[in-house]
RNA sequence: UGGGGUAUAGCCAAGUGGUAAGGCACCGGUUUUUGGUAUCGGCAUUCCCAGGUUCGAGUCCUGGUACCCCAGCCA
């Protein structure tokens, strides 16, 4: 019944087990280092996988440690929801969780070191002439004329710097490696810089803080950490990385391994625009079932075991501007959730229906599995009577063609009951059906007699019994595959309208005892989760997660383009093909 | 004539000189009281392009092209 597939290539995991089979000896550690200043979404997770799986397929460990080298952008808030998550997601750091401030103070000797040795400086420029002096991508720059002082005033301008003599902007430590080095990081960078602000681990205690290059390196050294994985966009600080490494008496020499970080399409995976939607109300909070963050994805639905499906899935590498497609998403939790949701029947858009040869009053009940292929889930009671609710689409006065469900005249199955025809169309006043008069064929309950094809089956809720209760169904927040691909255009402008549909629904009795969280597969429709926080005092409000395959509206989207097609072409002369969505996709560009 | 990277199917991604894995998506068959699931089959004469080496090149060499990252006192 599990269906593992085989993981998807990772070339840091190559790279280590050739390392072993080479002979190395100590401990596999790494790190994941969030920077609490906002939630954790599907890229950190492929991160978390990352590192937290390497640690344990090699008998190794992994920290937690939060970057917190930047006082006014961080939260305590931010700090206990990204333990939250990393917890969800399954995995438990080794050791207390860390934070780089936890090194301050030896990050701070360590920056009287490397003046001592003539290797950092005080410089007095403001921000706008670093900028200048530091020349250009294609020009080199010029030292600043602070870079000579001597290490006696460095060691005495860095110290007042610290006791908070100076104001924000008007000093900086800089490391004196290469005005004129190609790689920019190398042109002295900034080891340390004034902010009079309050810090969340370390309070008011400096008013300095290291900068994250002179911090991240020298942390995973404190830490004993053997690989230090992060992003392509770190690759050209690796020199720099490496420069402190060799010029400072660390305990240890960790290496940088970079890898491609990942793109979902039809969604965004930046945290400063995902914060700018939450701040701007766009969304429900972090946690909004429609953004890819974690705890978004579990308000979804999503199962820890199905986001770590899909980063196995994808592999890991180097190359980079991919865009990974969300069904491969879609895909993992269906696969998950097709195996262990038990199953329920729910009506989104109630029709009525009365059977006109069921007596009043009568009910019948029956003992339903709670999953087709388990017999460990609980049995569920569904009763049935004269009247009930089917779902409006699986109705239509005016069938086409292969539509086996409910129709004038037409039989179907109820799911778990019997086969009923459809004797009767009511209209209300504005011409919409408003009801159907059916009548049941009693001899066809768990069996379908002789000569009998009934190939339509159809969920439906007993119209006495049906609790009432909220569906919310979700879609894209984009209509973009990039929404945010023209850096010079506003991503808001490719916000799906259309991401959140309300529905007031009626489910089996069995919903009404739903504990927050759980959840099932509504038959025919797809998988919900009941929301965490809505589903509160017997109020029933369900996400969803994603739906079912549905190759019969798949195969209705072609007919209708098919005709679309047709009509087109008989209405114009020449074929000019000006057929469906992207005309010029194919012409080469 | 700044530096650092990356190019294999619609998408993700193996491949390390011996004749293009796998997954997603897609297309078709079978089963089915979920138009779901399961299951079977199809889906790159070609690896960014052009030359070259070789019996043999996605892999080696030469020269191009495209895309990504870097000029925060952010990480």
């Amino acid at each position: 019944m599990t269906t593992d597939t085989t993981s998807a290539p990772n070339f840091i995991r190559n790279q280590i087990r050739d390392e072993i089979e080479a002979g190395r000896d100590g401990k596999i550690v790494t790190r994941f280092p969030p920077e609490p200043n906002g939630f954790l979404h599907i890229g950190h997770a492929k991160s978390i996988c990352l590192n937290f799986g390497l640690a344990e397929q090699f008998g190794g460990d992994c920290h937690l440690r939060f970057d917190d080298t930047n006082p006014a952008k961080e939260e305590q808030a931010y700090i206990d929801a990204i333990k939250e998550d990393v917890n969800w997601l399954g995995f438990q750091w080794s050791g207390e969780v860390r934070f780089a401030s936890d090194y301050f103070d030896q990050l701070y000797a360590w920056a009287q070191h490397l003046i001592g040795e003539g290797k950092a400086y005080v410089d007095d420029l403001s921000p706008d002439e670093i900028r200048e002096y530091r020349g250009t991508l294609t020009q080199p720059g010029r030292p600043s004329p602070y870079r000579e002082r001597s290490p006696e005033e460095n060691l005495d301008l860095l110290e007042r710097m610290r006791r908070g003599e100076f104001a924000e902007g008007e000093k900086v430590l800089r490391a004196r490696i290469d005005m004129a080095s190609p790689n920019i990081n190398m042109r002295d960078p900034i080891l340390y810089r004034i902010r009079h602000a309050s810090h969340h681990q370390t309070g008011d205690k400096w008013k300095i803080y290291p900068s994250y290059d002179f911090t991240h390196g020298q942390s995973d050294a404190i830490e004993g950490i053997s690989h230090s994985i992060c992003t392509l966009e770190f690759e050209d600080h690796r020199p720099l990385y490496e420069w402190f490494l060799a010029n400072l008496p660390v305990p240890a020499t960790p290496r940088q391994i970079e890898f491609a970080r990942l793109n979902l399409n039809y969604t965004l995976t930046s945290k400063r625009k995902l914060k700018l939607l939450v701040d701007q109300e766009i969304v429900d909070g972090w946690d909004d079932p429609r953004l890819p963050t974690i705890s978004g994805m579990r308000r979804r639905g999503y199962t820890p075991a199905s986001v770590r499906k899909f980063c196995d899935m994808i592999g890991v590498t180097r190359a980079d501007g991919g865009l990974v497609e969300i069904g491969m998403l879609y895909h993992a939790i269906r696969s998950d959730l097709e195996d262990n949701a038990p199953r329920a029947m729910a009506v989104l858009k109630p029709l009525k229906v009365v059977l006109t040869n069921v007596p009043e009053g009568h009910e019948e009940t029956y003992a339903v599995p709670g999953h087709p292929a388990r017999d460990d889930m609980p049995v569920r009671q569904i009763p049935f009577g004269r009247e009930l609710y089917i779902d409006q689409d699986d109705f239509m006065e005016e069938p086409p063609k292969k539509f086996f469900r409910l129709a004038p005249g037409k039989e179907v199955r109820l799911r778990n009951s019997y086969v009923i025809r459809c004797d009767e169309v009511i209209k209300d006043a504005a011409g919409e059906v408003s009801e159907l008069r059916c009548s049941v064929d009693f001899d066809t309950l768990g069996k379908n007699p002789e000569g009998r094809k009934v190939k339509g089956v159809i969920h439906w809720v007993s119209a006495e019994h049906g609790v009432p209760m909220e569906v919310r169904l979700y879609d894209n927040l984009f209509l973009e595959e990039q929404p945010d691909k023209d850096k010079d255009a506003d991503f808001l402008e490719h916000l799906n309208p259309e991401s959140l549909v309300v529905r007031q629904a009626i489910g089996e009795p069995s919903l009404a005892e739903v504990t927050p969280e759980s959840r099932f597969q509504f038959e025919r429709v797809g998988y919900f989760c009941a929301d965490r926080h809505a589903c509160r005092d017997g109020k029933l409000v369900f996400n969803r997660t994603v739906s079912l395959k549905d190759t019969w509206a798949k195969t209705q989207k072609k007919e209708a383009q098919k005709q679309e097609a047709q009509k087109s072409e008989s209405g114009k002369p020449e074929p000019g093909k000006p057929e469906s969505g992207k005309p010029d996709a194919q012409k080469k560009g």
